[in-house]
DNA sequence: TATGGTTGCGCAATCGTTTGCATAAACAAT
DNA sequence: ATTGTTTATGCAAACGATTGCGCAACCATA
């Protein structure tokens, strides 16, 4: 049992290296290989086990069929579901996965970045942490970039994203209409597109309520379950404490429920508690959880279909795509 | 902006390749270069933004610092946060991942499988899916292989598990300690070790009971929210129906529960409830979940550190490394 | 018997590294 | 002046695949 290449089955056969390889990529008819040879090629191959190397073959065809996906945490329900996502499409066109976790961190994501570019991944699907294109921008001259989630306005990217100005924006007024007038936005890390999207919708809505807000108020700093219990129990201790609690992300909602329980006050009742983001368990809280939810789905298997067309077609768009994307508001009993 | 290799470097240099190579690769000093040399090589490779090519360097050293790791649904919150564990650590041990999903399916199994042969990955960690060794343990003559999660029993294949049969046992115990006499175990998939290891320390608890327990039984077959619902669901409707159910997973547990709402049962009173693993989530549920919880670090970080070692050390251990480590109670007040 | 077209395949370069084996220059020792 | 040693580097093969070009053999046509 040693190891089978093109030159172990050329030889067992009597034949060249070269039509053994283009038999067994498939090129046989189009060089015109005869019938027998074909077959002599191919059972000879299943005989040996021959199992072709994508290394050398990607050295020489300058395609590996890779596609870098990273993500800044792949532990996090959100991103292990759009990755599921992602990574299924990918396999459906041919393509395999180098998936990296940049931890939240801008540097991490750097070393992942540059590693996709030094092992020639024929892609890159990024949910970005760094606060400046710039590197991807860079790496997006030789491979090509789409972002998913997170996204840069302004600079050359590709994106498919969530629109987030109006998922805040829907989850406030509903708030509103719902009689709450004392608001608190727990928001996420303050670096991101989507949370100051998330915040300009809050705002906006706020602003423009016809007096159905009595006060409103933006705290907070991560998506973690952390930052929502200290936000909002900050909020609750103190003299006017909101009336409802619009979390910017499904951690921080478990965060603040959390804060909420301790002190006891009751939902929806007391208090009303709004989520962007679902996490695939707030059907199972007491209360159920209404919340904006996310249109994964499109996001993933978009920025795929994106990539795999710049892939294959060259970079020629005409413009940079950029969608945001409709998310949706399920109502369930916590407001 | 020309793509840089080292003989872009050696040329403009004026030096050959080999020293290039060497530099770039840390061995200057092994290989007596003058620090003169060294020094401009760095400048210039600096200077022209030179990047290795990993796949050249590949093919030529038969090493990729590439682990190939499969996981039957990456969208699993269990499996995003092992996998979580299991890249970060290999990332610190210099290795990429390739990672692939076999969504439960054998057969998307054996085609991962392969593709990471081919792709000359250093090793490779799976949680099976499938229901024979052979393919794995043919693999692993090759390549080295370790399981985490799920594993052959007495195949050859090293792994790291929870010791499901001992957290089972616990878990039964502890319901029956409780004071439940009719429990209702919802399993899993069948066919993994995982699964029978539950079934078999739960059978072992009612039957060694000394009469606390009056009825049992043992229904389900698979991981999903939904089994956990319908098998619960007709439990509940039966004649003599369960005082305590006992889910095999997480998911499973959602389900049961959310059967269990329907059918105006409160929980712990009514009707206990306990959950093989945890999902970061009991504990905001209420009542918050008591459950048995996986030693995820101690799984992860283990198969990654003994894959490491057969990598370096060559597939040279005396035994066939096989650990199941205890999993632990905690406690909280679903019964 | 040239001429031309088709069929079926092989030669050899190439992708970018790494590395065993020289080797040239400089110096030291005899 | 010869020999030996050390220092600093280069040559060229190798990894395993792909592919442009070439070519021999065969057949048909004129």
């Amino acid at each position: 049992m040693k190891k089978q290449t093109l030159l172990t089955i050329a030889n067992s056969t009597g034949l060249s290296v070269s039509t053994v390889s283009r038999v067994l990529s498939g090129k046989g008819e189009k060089y015109r290989i005869s019938k027998a040879t074909i077959e002599k090629v191919k059972i000879e191959a299943l005989k040996s086990h021959y199992v072709p190397d994508l290394v050398a073959k990607g050295l020489r065809t300058k395609r590996t069929d890779i596609i870098g996906l990273v993500v800044p945490d792949i532990g996090n329900p959100f991103f292990a579901s759009l990755s599921s996502i992602i990574i299924g499409d990918l396999k459906k066109l041919g393509y395999n996965v180098l998936l990296a976790d940049s931890m939240e961190s801008a540097s991490e994501e750097a070393i992942a970045l540059n590693m996709f570019v030094s092992r020639k991944v024929d892609g890159i699907i990024a949910v970005p942490v760094s606060k400046s294109p710039d590197l991807l921008e860079n790496i997006s001259k030789t491979v090509p970039v789409v972002l998913a989630d997170r996204y840069f306005p302004d600079a050359g990217l590709p994106y498919f994203c969530t629109d987030n100005y109006a998922g805040s924006l829907m989850a406030t007024n509903y708030l509103l209409e719902k009689g709450y007038k004392r608001i608190l936005a727990v928001r996420g890390l303050n670096s991101v597109m989507p949370d100051k999207e998330r915040v300009r919708g809050f705002l906006s809505a706020c602003k423009s309520c016809n007096g159905k807000c009595v006060d409103y108020e933006i705290e907070g700093n991560m998506f973690s379950v952390r930052n929502g219990y200290d936000v909002t129990g900050k909020a609750l201790s103190s003299a006017e404490r909101p009336d409802a609690i619009f979390a910017f992300s499904s951690n921080i909602l478990l965060g603040a429920l959390m804060a909420v329980k301790e002190h006891g006050i009751s939902v929806p009742d007391e208090i009303g508690l709004i989520s962007f983001d679902n996490n695939g368990f707030f059907d199972y809280l007491n209360p159920a959880v209404t919340r904006i939810e996310q249109p994964l789905k499109e996001i993933g298997s978009g920025a795929v279909n994106l990539l795999n067309d710049m892939i294959r077609n060259g970079n020629k768009a005409r413009d940079t795509v950029k969608k945001l994307i409709q998310p949706a508001l399920v109502v369930r009993s916590s407001c």
